[in-house]
DNA sequence: TCCAGGGGGATTTTT
DNA sequence: TCCCCCTGGA
């Protein structure tokens, strides 16, 4: 039940806002998804239907944390019919329903950002001209920043230096072409045919209206436009339903075409806007905060704000120098299972944040092997794995059998004698006589043109595929499991897999991967087997990296994961790891004079800790077997020294004087520092 | 024609 | 350190 005695009077004026738009704009943990959560569940005992109800997020990370907080309030069952997701996972659902509508055969393929580049390098390779993996990845990000500010890309702002926008050019559109004939949308598209979508069919769109009655955005300063056309063709301006949360210091996805202003024009875009900004803040204690908005104030360009919090005054924030990140990030396992056992403090209270992804790396090594149980949020972990892509391959085919990416990915997986040439010919079959791939191997078993030792493997795909799909079709719900069983092992995945590594160990990290994956599977609950499948592949494209599902939210662990993934998230002690030029901000960031945006990462990052904050760095780190010097982060140095301690934290072995020299801040200060700093801090 | 093994290259941030 | 591509053996 919702007790609005929780909130304070302006989140109490958002909670229960009845009609028209309406922008809570305020700091880091001032209760802003709180007001969200809250709403939803002040708009259900008002006798609005959940299903009525569209709270929208941005990462998956983030939208799951609100179902939990929402199902807290109302139980599983209600929350669970909220429509609560993030901009991507909305546009997958509308697509899964209605994008036949725009020409396209159900179900659909979502591509990953492998099978991007590989038609890019395709198309490249046509082209007859060259590329380099990085040229590759300028071009993606030029079609991306395209779509999501739905223009072509000679029309973006960066149009007349891009050095490769001329390529460019030419490349998108066979691009468009590929993924059209592939039947495969690119994650931009779910957004971008959603909007087209509602434009084309005002029926349509009068239908998902009727839905979406009541919509909420939170971190809202990290719209762009494509999902802010979505928006708009979900809502009907002057009159819409539409409540939504951000802070512009937190606006951190530029590079996704974000405009930090845009929440600033939130009244302009929607007329009658009622504005509410909330001032105190629930997360952090004094020093924490204090040392945020001192970093965040060296921004211009934003709207002041007047954060105050009474979880008390806190403790200095240390500052640690270490001379390489792995002894950094010894340091930082050691000290979280001290301070675990010490004040007894479950995993879950410790979170280690990071500017990048590889950066996990070191660090794991480390949880690894001081048996410190761990999780990881967001990297490629299970996002590149070939097993991972392999298994949904071959569910894409079982729900939709012309998908020829698919189809081409897996057939000689195992090896079927089906190489590269046999392919092509199979290929070209398919083309002269306009049929699909897979009915291009029917006929050309039917006529024998197929090689003889590829016989007996391409007729078990196809026999295995009809099987599959004639009993999908009368299959109840729950006969699903036993239908794919029986599909995997016709077609071999088991074998593949065990057989495709050479380390028989790793072979069976990866098929047990797979195994808990389809486990997963008991928690989709639909209709029938078929639109169970459907879900599943979907939700599977969509956030691959949440292999353990909501078990694994539960599991008490240490979180791992980006500044950018923490957004929206908060933890008791919170690690910065990383806080050097170069890193934080980021080498590229600085090249491209990007700054203030890295700034609000830091304090995105910063604004994470409840009651305690450790940054730390390090002196040097290896790339390539390269050893790169590293210099401390300039977002240090905003740090008013009263709020923070510095120190270094040389290897084992150094004696306390010895490092206090190396400290800049001279011997006599750093020593009368070290008596402040609590005893176990090293 | 298929495929395993070695050499070369690569790291912003998310969906 | 891990991944992709190419080449030579079967
Ligand atoms: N009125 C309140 N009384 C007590 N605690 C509150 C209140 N409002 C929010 N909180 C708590 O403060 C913390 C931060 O709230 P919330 O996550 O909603 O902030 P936020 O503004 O969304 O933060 P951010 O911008 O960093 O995502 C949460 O633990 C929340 O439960």
């Amino acid at each position: 039940m919702l007790d609005l005695s929780t909130l304070n009077p302006p989140q109490r004026q958002a909670v229960t806002h009845r009609e028209g738009p309406m922008l809570v704009l305020a700091g880091a943990g001032s209760g802003k998804t709180r007001v969200i959560t809250c709403r939803i569940a002040w708009l259900i005992e008002q006798g609005i239907r959940a299903e009525h109800i569209l709270a929208v997020s941005f990462t998956n990370k983030a939208a799951g944390e609100m179902r939990e907080r929402v199902g807290g309030l109302l139980g599983r069952t209600v929350s669970r019919q909220v429509h609560l997701s993030t901009f991507h996972a909305l546009g997958a659902t509308m697509l899964r329903e209605d994008i036949e509508a725009l020409g396209y055969q159900r179900p659909f393929v979502i591509l990953d950002e492998a099978d991007r580049f590989r038609i890019i390098r395709d198309i490249l390779r046509e082209l007859r001209v060259g590329g380099t993996r990085k040229t590759e990845a300028r071009i993606l990000a030029i079609i991306s920043r395209a779509k999501n500010a739905l223009c072509s890309p000679a029309e973006l702002p960066e149009a007349r230096y891009n050095p490769e926008m001329p390529r460019a050019q030419r490349v998108h559109t066979l691009y468009g072409q590929a993924l059209r004939n592939l039947n495969a949308v690119d994650f931009d598209d779910l957004l971008l045919l959603p909007v087209q979508l509602m434009r084309q069919r005002p029926d349509l769109r009068e239908k998902y209206r009727q839905r979406f009655r009541y919509v909420m955005v939170d971190e809202y300063q990290d719209t762009n436009a494509i999902q802010l056309a979505l928006l708009e063709e979900l809502v009907q301006r002057e009159r819409a339903n539409l409540v939504v949360v951000g802070d512009d210091d937190q606006s951190i996805y530029a590079f996704r075409g974000a405009v930090a202003g845009t929440i600033l024009e939130f009244d302009q875009r929607f007329p009658g806007a009622r504005v509410v900004t909330l001032d105190q803040n629930y997360r952090s204690v004094g020093t924490i905060l204090r040392a945020a908005n001192a970093v965040i104030s060296h921004n211009d360009q934003r709207r002041e704000k007047n954060l105050w919090s009474t979880l008390g005054a806190g403790d200095p924030i240390p500052s640690l120098e270490f001379p390489t990140d792995a002894e950094e990030a010894e340091w930082i396992v050691d000290r979280i299972r001290r301070v675990a056992e010490r004040d007894a403090r479950p995993w879950r209270h410790f979170a280690i944040l990071y500017r990048i992804n590889p950066q996990s790396r070191i660090l794991e090594e480390v949880l690894r092997s001081q048996r410190v149980p761990y999780r990881i949020i967001g990297g490629q972990s299970l996002f590149d794995r070939k097993e991972v892509k392999d298994l949904l391959a071959w569910l894409r085919l079982v729900l939709n059998p012309r998908d020829e990416l698919s189809l081409r990915r897996v057939i000689n997986v195992p090896p079927r004698g089906i190489g590269t040439t046999t392919l092509a010919a199979l290929d070209q079959r398919a083309r002269e006589d306009g049929l699909p791939l897979l009915d291009a191997v029917r006929a050309a078993l039917r006529d024998g043109s197929l090689p003889e030792r590829a016989r007996e493997g391409a007729t078990q795909v196809v026999q295995a595929l009809d099987e599959a799909r004639y009993a999908l079709r009368e299959a109840a719900a729950d006969g699903l499991e036993d239908i794919l069983d029986t599909f995997l092992m016709r077609v071999s995945l088991e074998k593949a897999i065990l057989q495709g590594d050479r380390n028989e160990k790793i072979a069976r990290i990866r098929w047990s991967i797979v195994q808990d994956l389809i486990g997963d599977l008991g928690r989709i609950d639909a209709p029938d087997a078929r639109a169970r499948l459907d879900r599943f592949v979907t939700d599977v494209s969509l956030d691959p990296r949440t292999d353990g599902g909501e078990e694994d939210a539960d599991a008490d662990a240490v979180t791992m994961l980006t500044i950018h993934s923490s957004k929206g998230l908060e933890f008791p002690l919170v690690f910065l790891c990383g806080m050097s030029e170069g890193l934080l901000p980021h080498q590229r960031a600085i090249d491209e004079h990007a700054v203030p945006e890295e700034r609000r990462l830091c304090y995105v990052g910063m604004t994470r800790a409840q009651e305690r904050l450790v940054l730390t760095r390090a002196r040097a780190t290896r790339r390539r077997n390269e050893r790169i010097a590293l210099r401390p982060s300039r977002f240090l140095d905003e740090i008013p020294p009263d709020l923070r301690i510095d120190r270094i934290v040389d290897s084992v072995g150094a004696s306390q004087a010895e490092r206090a020299e190396r400290t800049s801040r001279g011997l006599a200060e750093a020593l009368a520092r070290l008596d402040a700093i609590d005893p176990d801090a090293s």
